[in-house]
This record gives C-alpha cells, sequence and structure tokens, in this order.
RNA sequence: GCUGCUGUGGCUCAGUCGGUAGAGCGUCGCAUUGGUAGUGCGGAGGUCACGGGUCCGAUUCCCGUCAGCAGCUCCA
C-alpha cells in the first residue's frame, strides 16, 4: 500500500501497519510527540492500523487535533487521579474543549486544595508514566464490566449505543475509560498542564437530571505555552466588562435595587445617550419613523400574543387574575405594541413599506442565575424597529436592515469581531412553531440567498429561530470567549396573521404584510459591555464621555482653563476641568489612568499666547497648538466617528 | 432555577482560633502655586450586607435572606 505523507512524500509498505508504526518508521522522533493523526482528514487513534493506500497526517500537540488529543489523555489522567484520591467518585465524561478539558465526577464539591492534591496526584501519575492500551468488548461485556467497576454513568452511556457496538476502552495502568478516542500513546508526553476551576454541571446537560462536579483544566505543549496562556487569564480580567465598567464608573449595582438592574452612571449614561441619538438619528436618514409606546399592557394583550400562554414565566406580572379586575405585565418586547400603531389606521400598498423604529425598553424575568453584569439584564433597551412591507419588498428591505446593521458594526469598529448566523427552524420539533414546513423552509432559503448575495459568510444554526420565524443572529464573543447575540435580524411572513394585519392592494383586496423585527446595534447595555471589553476602557474620542480634560499647571490658570472650556463646550465637546492644586505630573498620570483621550496642559505660556498644550492618548498629537486648530481637530474626529487605532503604550 | 465561592470605611483588601477593627488609594483641611505619570503634614469616615439562632459576649460559629463571582441549565 501507498502512504502518502503531509509532506507530500510516499511511503510504500507491503503489509499493514498501525500509525504509530509508521510515525516510528518516518522517525523515533516524530513517533514519541505524535498525538494522534488524520487519514484522509478523518482524525484517527495511533493504534489505527492502516491496510490500504490513503493520505495520512501525523499530528503533534502543535496541531489542533493533536493538542485535542492531548487534552482528552490529560482529562483521563486526572480522571485517575480523582479515583486514587477518591475512590466512591463515579466517573462521567471527560471530553478537549476549545480552552483545555474536563471530567464530570459525582463526588461532593471540590474544593482548590482538592484540586492541588489531584494535580499533584496527576504529576506522579505522569511520572509514573504508564502506557495507554487500548481494548474492546461487545457491548454486553462491556455494560458488565463497568457494572462491576460501578460505575452507572459509564454503564448508561454504554446501554445507549447499539446492540452490535463493539466498544473501546483505554487503560493507563489500573485505570480503565471507556472512550472512542483517540489518545497519545503515553501519559509521560503531558509535558504542561493545570487544574482551573471546579464547578456543578448537570449529567447530560439537563437540569433534571444530577448534578455532579465537573474540574476544569488545560494542558498544552509546553511549558511556556501555559504559562502564557495562565498569564493571559490574567489579563482578560482587567479587559472584563463587569470589573472595567465598574472601576470606570460607568455602571454599578446596589443589592437593595435588585439582580439584573444596573445603575447606569453619567459617564455611562453619557456613553449610551451618544449611541442613541447617533442611531436614531441615522434611522431618520434611512426613512424609520419613531414611535414610542407603553412599557406595559394588560394580559389581553399578551393573550393574543401568545406570551401569556408560553412566556408568562418570563413577565413581570402585576396582579393576580383570580383577585384583580385588571392584571398588567411589563413588556418583554416591542412587537405588538408597534403592530396597533400599524392598525390604527387603515394602510394602502402605497404605505408600504412602513418603517417603525423606538429606542424601547424591556423587562424579562431572567432566572436568578443568568445575570451577568450589563450583558444579561432584567431591564434593557434596544434599538428596536419593525418594518411592515409588501411580501415583494421584503428581500430589499432585509438588506437594508442587514446594511444598516453593518454600518453601525463598523462604525463602532467592531464589524470584523462579529459573526453571522442564519438562525433556523428545528424541523424535528415542529410544535415550537408556527407555521408549516414549506414556509420555513422558503424564508430560510430567501435569507440564505441575500447573505450569499451580499457575500456575507455565516453559519447556520437549527433550533435557534424565533418561534415566528428564521432571522439573522449577529454574534460576538466576549474577553472569556462567550458568545452572545448583539443584532438580530427577523423574517416574519407569520404573526400579520395572528395580529389581524394587512393593507390594501392594486385591486382593493386585503393583504397580509410581512414584518421584519430588527435592531440596528442591538441592546445599549450589551453594547456597551462589548465596547468596554474590546477597547479595554480607552473609547473611541466620540464615544468618550470625556473627551478633554484640561490641566491648568496652577490654580492660577484657573480662569483661563475656564475659557477654554467653554470654548470646547461651545463647540460639543465634553470637557472638564481638574483644578485642584496638585501638580501637573500628578493631574496628567490621572487622566491617563481614566483613559481620557485629549489632555491640555495650560500655563503662563498658553495663557498669553492662546495656546493650549495638546498631550493625548495617542502617538504623534502631541505639542503646543492654538485653541482653534484643536478644536478643529477633535471636532472632525468626533463628527466622522474616526477610530485612531495608534494608542501610545500605557503601563 | 442548580452547585460552589464571596460580602469588613467611597474603592482594593488585611484581620479577629468568639472579647465590637486596620492599611493603601480616595475624600476633607492646612501648607505648597508647580511645566508633562504619584508634593508634604494632619483629620474625618465602619451596627464588619441584612435578619434570626447559639453564647456571659457574635464581624468571627450556625440557619435564612439579599447581593457579587465562576460554572451548569435557561435566553420564547
Amino acid at each position: 500500500m501507498k502512504i502518502t505523507l503531509k509532506d507530500g512524500s510516499v511511503k510504500e509498505y507491503a503489509e499493514s501497519k498501525s500509525v504509530y508504526d509508521i510515525a516510528l518508521d518516518i522517525s523515533e522522533g516524530l513517533a514519541r510527540v505524535a498525538c494522534c493523526a488524520l487519514v484522509n482528514g478523518k482524525v484517527v487513534d495511533l493504534r489505527t492500523v492502516i491496510a490500504e493506500d490513503c493520505e495520512l497526517s501525523i499530528c503533534t500537540a502543535n496541531d489542533k487535533e493533536g493538542l485535542a488529543t492531548l487534552r482528552h489523555t490529560t482529562s483521563h489522567v486526572l480522571a485517575e487521579a480523582v479515583k486514587n484520591l477518591f475512590p466512591d467518585a463515579k466517573l462521567a465524561i471527560g471530553p478537549s474543549i476549545d480552552t483545555g478539558y474536563y471530567y464530570d465526577f459525582e463526588h461532593a464539591p471540590f474544593s482548590r486544595e482538592d484540586l492541588d492534591a489531584i494535580e499533584a496526584e496527576m504529576k506522579k501519575i505522569i511520572k509514573k508514566g504508564d502506557r495507554l492500551e487500548k481494548f474492546t468488548l461487545p457491548r454486553k461485556e462491556a455494560i458488565k464490566f463497568m457494572e462491576e467497576r460501578q460505575e452507572p454513568y459509564k454503564v448508561e452511556l454504554i446501554r445507549d449505543l447499539p446492540e452490535d457496538a463493539v466498544i473501546s476502552f483505554y487503560r493507563q495502568g489500573e485505570f480503565v475509560d471507556l472512550c472512542a478516542g483517540p489518545h497519545m500513546m503515553n501519559t509521560k508526553n503531558i509535558k504542561a498542564f493545570k487544574l482551573i476551576s471546579s464547578s456543578g454541571a448537570y449529567w447530560r446537560g439537563k437540569s433534571e437530571n444530577t448534578m455532579l462536579q465537573r474540574i476544569y483544566g488545560t494542558a498544552f505543549n509546553k511549558k511556556e505555552e501555559l504559562e502564557e496562556y495562565l498569564v493571559y487569564l490574567e489579563n482578560v480580567k482587567n479587559r472584563d466588562h463587569n470589573k472595567l465598567g465598574r472601576e470606570m464608573e460607568l455602571f454599578t449595582t446596589v443589592d437593595v435595587i435588585g439582580q439584573g438592574l444596573p445603575l447606569l452612571m453619567p459617564k455611562g449614561a453619557k456613553m449610551i445617550q451618544t449611541m442613541q441619538r447617533w442611531i436614531e438619528d441615522e434611522e431618520e436618514k434611512r426613512g424609520y419613523v419613531r414611535t414610542k409606546t407603553p412599557l406595559m399592557a394588560k394580559s389581553d394583550l399578551y393573550k393574543i400574543s401568545g406570551h401569556w400562554d408560553h412566556y408568562k414565566e418570563g413577565m413581570f406580572v402585576m396582579g393576580e387574575e383570580e383577585k384583580d379586575k385588571e392584571v398588567f405585565a411589563l413588556r418583554p418586547m416591542t412587537c405588538p405594541f408597534q403592530y396597533y400603531v400599524y392598525k390604527a389606521s387603515q394602510k394602502s400598498y402605497r404605505d408600504l413599506p412602513i418603517r417603525y423604529g423606538e429606542t424601547s425598553t424591556l423587562f424579562r424575568n431572567e432566572d436568578s442565575g443568568e445575570m451577568h453584569g450589563l450583558t444579561r439584564v432584567r431591564q434593557f433597551t434596544i434599538s428596536e424597529g419593525h418594518l411592515i412591507v409588501r411580501p415583494d419588498q421584503m428581500v430589499e428591505e432585509f438588506k437594508g436592515c442587514l446594511a444598516l446593521a453593518k454600518y453601525c458594526l463598523d462604525t463602532l469598529g467592531v464589524g470584523d469581531d462579529v459573526t453571522y448566523r442564519l438562525s433556523k427552524w428545528d424541523p424535528e420539533n415542529p410544535d415550537k412553531y408556527i407555521g408549516g414546513a414549506d414556509v420555513w423552509e422558503e424564508t430560510e432559503g430567501h435569507i440564505r440567498s441575500v447573505l450569499t448575495e451580499l457575500g456575507i459568510p455565516f453559519v447556520e444554526g437549527v433550533g435557534e429561530a424565533a418561534f415566528y420565524g428564521p432571522k439573522v443572529d449577529i454574534q460576538a464573543k466576549n474577553v472569556y470567549g462567550k458568545e452572545d447575540t448583539m443584532i438580530t435580524i427577523q423574517w416574519d411572513a407569520l404573526l400579520a396573521e395572528q395580529f389581524d394585519m394587512y393593507y390594501i392592494d392594486q385591486n382593493g383586496e386585503k393583504v397580509r404584510p410581512y414584518i421584519i423585527h430588527r435592531t440596528s446595534m442591538g441592546c445599549y447595555e450589551r453594547t456597551l459591555a462589548w465596547l468596554i471589553e474590546k477597547y479595554e476602557g480607552k473609547f473611541p474620542t466620540w464615544l468618550c464621555p470625556e473627551q478633554v480634560r484640561i490641566l491648568p499647571i496652577s490654580e492660577k490658570f484657573n480662569d483661563y482653563a475656564q475659557k477654554v472650556l467653554a470654548e470646547l463646550q461651545e463647540n460639543g465637546i465634553l470637557a472638564t476641568i481638574d483644578g485642584r492644586s496638585e501638580k501637573i505630573g500628578f493631574k496628567i498620570r490621572e487622566a491617563r489612568l481614566n483613559k481620557i483621550p485629549y489632555m491640555l496642559v495650560v500655563g503662563q505660556q498658553e495663557e498669553e499666547e492662546s495656546l493650549v498644550s495638546v498631550r493625548s492618548r495617542f502617538a504623534g498629537d502631541e505639542g503646543q497648538k492654538s485653541l482653534d486648530i484643536f478644536i478643529d481637530q477633535i471636532c472632525k474626529e468626533i463628527r466622522t466617528k474616526e477610530i485612531r487605532k495608534v494608542e501610545v503604550e500605557t503601563n
């Protein structure tokens, strides 16, 4: 047989051979560091025997697949260590993940001390360096094997496999685990690992199941890479909006006010106001009209919309139906309110499309464990909108929404940090949706071709649609790699029916319009959180709540500082004076720590010649200049919403 | 909602094996009036998250509540 290697060279063997033996044949060094292999692009174990011609690529921990294998093997070492120290612990599952691996156990919660002890035990196991042996058993024997070892979760996993399945196990020393592999040949090849944390996790990810204890760890090819990752984890905390946003006094929370109810402080509120004014004006330019509708409604409305039956748990309801004549609920969405604006008068086909925009505050009673900083809250405000359109206008309008979203993202400087997802229904669960398969497939097809036509790369997500239609979700990751929806644009060919919305066409007939539910830049709180992390608090000047700080050399120049301030304010620039009797170095230090884009130092020289001494966060913008020139420059920067990328190093 | 950790002056944290608390930063006052990353001295400020329990005595131990964090689940 002929084996074509990664570099294009070909090896020929008379008889079948394991991947490991082939690696050994290539070089002993390679065999030592091999983790797994790709055979015709498919990941295989090193023990896999190759009998036919194929393309073979041996993976080391420097490859994605190899690193995953290394981590998976490390998770087995973790499991062995836990069994050594806590023989009563029951094994569940232990896969590799993006950032490392985890293993779930049924056991009492692990403390950090436990983790340290487990880590030490893992080191011993690795030092011993057992070979990992693979063996297989028929299903029946496999069940018996795990029953004897008193591993109920493993037994359950095996029982879920088909009757005729041949089940593979890996053994290292005394420890045996049910596992499909692949694995490295020997535990001693694990050079750099660490246990990160532990927490509860439901068996099989279902909240009705037992809660197990999950231990998260990571592993790398080299110690330096591990160290680098641990430093990265430390540093990332300094970007975390929930920490930085509080430190910078953008928002805070108060225990007696409640969970998920952040208070936006003057600086955070200013940033949101800046974004809101910008978006509202931009939408107006794009033909939107504004509404301002109630933040609550009687239960009657939610009964029509379906929320009373399907979403009552998620709403804040005031009153009880049995006791009170009228029961109100705070709104969790804006849709029906804007629909009734539409329905207030009869519409002609000539009136469409109608683009309604509203800066809309919503309330959702999230479960107590779900709230997080500004990204998951119980009250939030979104740049909401609904477009009521004729079917023949739908594609163009949908494109318009995508263009607006893209404009918003690009202006905020985050356009390259997002992924687009076509969120589809789940044909396996038609009960969760209204409308039949034909409507769903058709609308999904429309969105797919729009995205393709616009050249936007996207992924498709099954079961991610709203109950009334498929959508484009624009996703962003936070500093910890968790994904959130920032913007959503939904194609709704069904709800007009529910609400009996129509327009009169050329022939005088009533026709159902289509509806687009969309946001232009999403939820203000969440977007602010995202910007904090993206810019590490060093926002583009136009978004800064304090764009300029005037620093008088001494109190003698406070009057001149006031004049400078007045002129800046006259030009719409957000500025303050640090008029304290502190040394100039101290004031500069504080302004830098506060991430102010521009500092204007003013003293005798500046006052005499109507100058300001500019010191900025950006490179190449230092020195004395006339106040007028400075104002021209910063006004242009703010007006064009420029994102200046060249930052001066700060420590 | 579930599991675990946490809650001490405005902030970051130390501390009390049960005898009512301390630092740095900030704030206030005084002195200093300065030229591009921390001027000096002094003062004030805390029912140790809240509510119960045990105890002669609780910030410390126990229970509950609220809030913050990590993860799981959820996000129509």
